[in-house]
Parts: structure tokens; sequence; C-alpha cells
RNA sequence: GCGCCCAUAGCUCAGUUGGAUAGAGCGCCGGACUUCGAAUCCGUAGGUCGCAGGUUCGAAUCCUGCUGGGCGCGCCA
């Protein structure tokens, strides 16, 4: 729609002779204040400085020369210094209802990615204890985001990187091994660095259980690797559990361990080949190590591939792991990780450019650290101390619904104070029941039109009744719903849906309550009721991208 | 020391590509249920957009410097 005006303003202007050879880039708001029309450009004043003319007079040029649809289109005025503001009819309003209610859940949804293949990874949490709530943030975050890109069109795969090789593993096994002894009554140093949570006695038992005595006097080195591969698969078991009661779905599940298995046993050699066919000319040794000339690329210094003692480090898997993620087909990858990682992106972008991909095509969506406040104190949250507060306990204490929502209602951008008392005691009073409140209440009303004879879907409604300024107020707001999704979804800004219902819900209940939707004026309460009706659709699609349930009772 | 992020009403936060008089919730105070759900609504109060410059017809938004806070700077992940 905007684009057929933004093209015959174009043609306008072209017409009225008024424009330099190239046309100027058009651009669009939406008014806050009714008297400025329903649309507005400022694009005269783009126009003033090269035609050496005020951006009034070159307004009411452009305005003498516009021919735009009168069905669309009401009046056009120049307003302010230069503003073209575009008064649409309420027709062009009015049928966004029957519009919304015949595309259903296919409203909102649009079509710029389509025939491109995204992927979004998120969470990927070291299989080494459970998660917190921070995971929690990031799995509210990237789970929306391959939602919304989904809803634009994109062919989208979640997926789940799982870090099971390395050194917290191992440290994790070391502790695990630690604790088990203990419990067989042998005084064992527990690893200095190693993992301090209760969980982790929890694996020490469940070893136990399993394996009976097995490992009291077995060296080290031959108890690890079951033991790793036991504690692992148990937490990722709990993990998975986790996330599924928060109502996350991944499509793939992606080992690490299985990723630098592909190149037979791990040792420096084969190592070396694999990033050399790889990473080609940007390989070369020194000291020991091998590494990656990342500096060229705009990084700070070069970075280990793999260290002296022949270990690969986490930055050459993730050079192994995005390059497969390229393989796979993708055109666009979206990692999403916690603030406290962000000194790691100019490496990985630098190896993504070494192997030969543009920067555009892979993002990183940085989500900032949570602080758990408990009465007002903040918990410290440390993995290795085992001191934390899970996502488990957060989705416990405060619903699913109201955790979902408290994460994407800020921007990414900002840490994020988690008060749980808070949170738990207003829950009554939390903006996700705002929203939640308005579709049950519509709900409710099209159960009463039921029972008053009004049965739906009420396709075929009067829709031109509606034209009391909260109707239209009401409609605006639809009929933006489409262009609000796209935009988020392309600025990775899943937060903006929250903002966008919290308003749409704060019209509804407005309007609610100043006018009768049923009442004995058929005609009006079938356009009331079609409105309502579009009203609830957008609400129940928008939550569902947020992964909100849209409740019908409450 | 260097790098990234943040700073908007008492509190928690929005503010779309730079646009017209910067918004909402919570909290305070005062009102609205014989009628579709009062988990709601209506009204009042509350601001040097951290500070100082700069770019622009126009800046909360872009640039520079500063202040304050968070995070990072490993052959850890």
């Amino acid at each position: 729609m905007t684009e057929d005006l933004r093209q015959s303003l174009r043609q306008a202007a072209e017409a009225g002779e008024v424009l330099p050879v190239e046309g100027p880039e058009v651009s669009w708001e939406y008014p806050s204040e009714p008297d400025f029309g329903d649309l507005a450009t400022p694009v005269a004043f783009a126009l003033a400085r090269s035609l050496r003319r005020k951006p009034r007079d070159i307004a009411e040029l452009l305005q003498r020369c516009l021919d735009l649809d009168p069905r669309v289109v009401d009046r056009v005025e120049v307003g302010g210094a230069g503003y073209l503001n575009l008064f649409l009819t309420k027709g062009f309003w009015q049928q966004v209802v029957p519009e919304i209610l015949r595309a259903g859940q296919r409203y909102g949804r649009s079509q710029v990615g389509v025939g491109k293949r995204a992927q979004v990874e998120f969470v990927s949490a070291n299989p080494t204890g459970p998660l917190h709530v921070g995971h929690g943030r990031g799995a509210a975050v990237g789970d929306a985001l391959a939602s919304l890109l989904a809803a634009v069109g994109f062919d989208v795969e979640r997926e789940f990187y799982i870090n099971d090789a390395g050194t917290q593993i191992e440290m994790l096994a070391r502790s695990v091994l630690a604790r088990y002894r203990q419990s067989w009554g042998r005084e064992v140093v527990f690893p200095e660095e190693g993992y301090h949570g209760e969980y982790v006695t929890d694996l020490a038992a469940r070893l136990r259980e399993r394996y009976g005595e097995k490992f009291v006097d077995l060296p080290e080195q031959e108890c690890l690797p079951v033991i790793s591969e036991f504690s692992t698969h148990l937490m990722l078991e709990e993990i998975k559990g986790d996330l599924d009661r928060f109502g996350i779905r991944f499509d793939s599940w992606f080992s690490e361990k299985a990723l630098l298995s592909r190149w037979g046993p791990t040792d420096r050699t084969r190592l070396l080949e694999a990033a050399r066919n790889l990473l080609g000319r940007y390989v070369y040794e020194a000291e020991g190590a091998v590494w990656l000339g990342t500096s060229a690329f705009g990084d700070d210094k070069d970075r280990v591939l793999i260290r002296a003692n022949g270990e690969p480090t986490y930055f050459l898997s993730d050079c192994f792991y995005h390059r497969d993620k390229f393989e796979r087909g993708f055109d666009r990858l979206i990692d999403v990780w916690g603030a406290d990682h962000h000194g790691y992106i100019p490496r990985v972008e630098a190896a993504l450019q070494a192997l030969g991909h543009p920067a555009e095509s892979f993002h990183v969506l940085l989500v900032q650290m949570v602080t758990v406040l408990r009465g007002g104190a903040s918990v410290p949250m440390s993995k290795r101390s085992g001191e934390f507060v899970t996502l488990a306990e957060v989705v416990q204490e405060v619903g699913r619904d109201a955790a979902r929502f408290t994460f994407l209602t800020r921007r990414s951008d900002s840490p994020l104070d988690f008060d749980l008392e808070v949170a738990t005691a207003q829950s009554l009073e939390n903006p996700v029941y705002y929203v939640q409140y308005g579709h049950a209440r519509i709900s409710s009303v099209l159960r009463e039109a039921e029972k008053a004879g009004y049965p739906g879907p009420y396709l075929d409604a009067p829709v031109e009744l509606l034209d009391v300024g909260e109707e239209l107020g009401l409609l605006k707001q639809l009929a933006l719903y489409p262009e609000v999704v796209e935009a988020t979804a392309l600025a990775y800004e899943p937060h903006r849906i929250p903002v966008y219902l919290q308003n749409l819900a704060g019209e509804l209940h407005s309007y609610y309550n100043k006018y009768r939707i049923i009442s004995a004026d058929r005609p009006l309460s079938q356009a009331r009721l079609a409105l309502v009706s579009a009203i609830r659709m957008v609400l129940a699609n928008a939550l569902g991208l947020l992964g909100v349930a849209a409740p019908e009772r409450m």
C-alpha cells in the first residue's frame, strides 16, 4: 500500500518537473496527531536543498500534481513547514477487517524471505550444568526470532550447538568422579576449577546407581571417558526437559564432538590438515601452536586454533562449525549469544571472511545479562560455584508465559533485572496478562454473541458502520501489523512485538469500556463483532510468535 | 589501559529508515460494575532524554569528547 503511494508520489513529482534526475527517497511515517493525517512524508524537506526552494512550496507543488486512487486517499494536505499529510478513506481502513478474517492465522505473514534459508542458533549451553535464567532469556529471544523470520517467509531452522568436547566437559567429569569417590568414603581432593553445584552430587549418585563401585579405584584416565559420556548425556536430557517445559523445540541438536570426530582421531596432524584445507593461507604455525590470521580481517590479534599441546581450541571447532552451517545451505546465520561473549565476535567474523563468506550473511545477536533479584537483592550467579537461579525455577515460580513475555519485552541490548518476588507478587498486573486478558475478553464476548443470535465468522459484516474514533484507531493498528512483523524480523528485534501488543490491547480495553459490542442494532453488532474478531486474531497471531499462549478463558 | 553495551518521568521500560507537542505500565491521588469478563477503564500529577560540543531545515536518535554503570580483553568456553 505504501509502495503504491510512493510510486504515485514519484510520478507526480516527475510530472511537476520539480525533481532532480533521480527520484527522491520517499519515507513515510505514521503521525501521532490525527490532524496530521494517516500517513505523512517529509519528502519536500529532502528536495528543498537541491532545488533551493522552500519545503513548503515544494510540498504544495507536489500536492497539486498528485494523482492518487480516490478509493484509498481521501485528501492531501500540506502541514507544518512542508509535510505532505495524506488522509486515507475510512473504506480503506475498514476493509482490513474482512481481510484479517479471511487470512486468519496467515494474517501478518509476508514474503520477503521466501526462497531463503535461515538458521537461528541459540541457547547452546554447555552440558555441564542446568540452564539458568540467562539461558532462558536467550531461549525466549532465539525462539521468537526464529518464529518471526518464518513469518516473513524464511525457511528457518532452530539449532542447539552442544559443546560436548573440551576441557569443560572433562572438568565436569572430574568433578563428578570426585563426588562419587567421596560418596564411597574416599578422601579426594576436589578439582580446583571444578563444578560445585549440587547437581554434581546428584550426577555422582546416579553414577553410583548405574555402575556401583566400578570407578572407585580405577585410574582416572579410564574412568573419565565413561563418566563424561554418562554425565553429559544426563545433563543434556535435563536441558532438553527444561526447554520443553519452556515451550522451546529445536529442529537440530548439533554435537561438537561429532563434528570433530569427522576428521578421525583429533590428533594435531589431522586437525592441522583439516584447518589448512578449510582456511588455507591464513593458517600458520608459531610458538608450537597453530594460528589463524584473523587480524587481517579486523580482529585485534591472531588467534590460536591448535594449542601447543595438540588440543584444538573452541575457536577451531567454531570455524569448522560455521563452515558446516554454510555448507548446509543457509543464506543467513544468526547466533544468539550471551553478551559476555561479545569479545569473541570479531574472530568468528574474521574466520568466516577467511572462508569467503560475506559479512552480512552472519549476524550475532547479543543478549545482555540477566540479574536475578530476590527480595531486592541480587543473587550472584556462577556456574562453577554452583550458585545460580535455574530456568526451571523461574518457570515454576512466575510461569512460562510471564517469563517469556518478560524476557521479550525489553530490548536484547539492555541488561535485565528479573525480580522473582516482584514478578510473582505482581503477576496479576503483569503486561502479559493485560494482553492475554484482551484475548480472553473477546473470546467471552464472542461466546455471548453466539448465544444472542449473532454467530460468526462475520465475513460479510457491514464494516462501513465502524467509524467512531476508537474504531478507526483500532483499524489502523490492525492494518499496521504486517509491517510491524516484517520490520521486527528484519531488524532482529523481537521486543517490538510485545510493545505492539500492549498498544493494541490498550486500545481494545478502552474501546470495550466505552462502547457495547452486542446490542439490539443488528448490523452494528455484526460490524463490531467482526472488528473484535479481527483484533482477537491479531492478538493470537502475535502472541504465537512469542511462544505465549492466547487463552480463551483466564 | 583497550574494546563492546547501556544511561529517557519516583521505579521498570518503549520511542520504527533522523521528523511536527518525547509515550506506556507500575506507584500516588480522585472517579466508573442492575447491561457483552472491573485481571478493565476514565481523570490529575510527574521530563535540562547522563553532561558538553558538532553535523542538519530538524537530533532522545548520527559524530566527537567526558561522567557513571555492566561485560569482555587466555594456547578457557
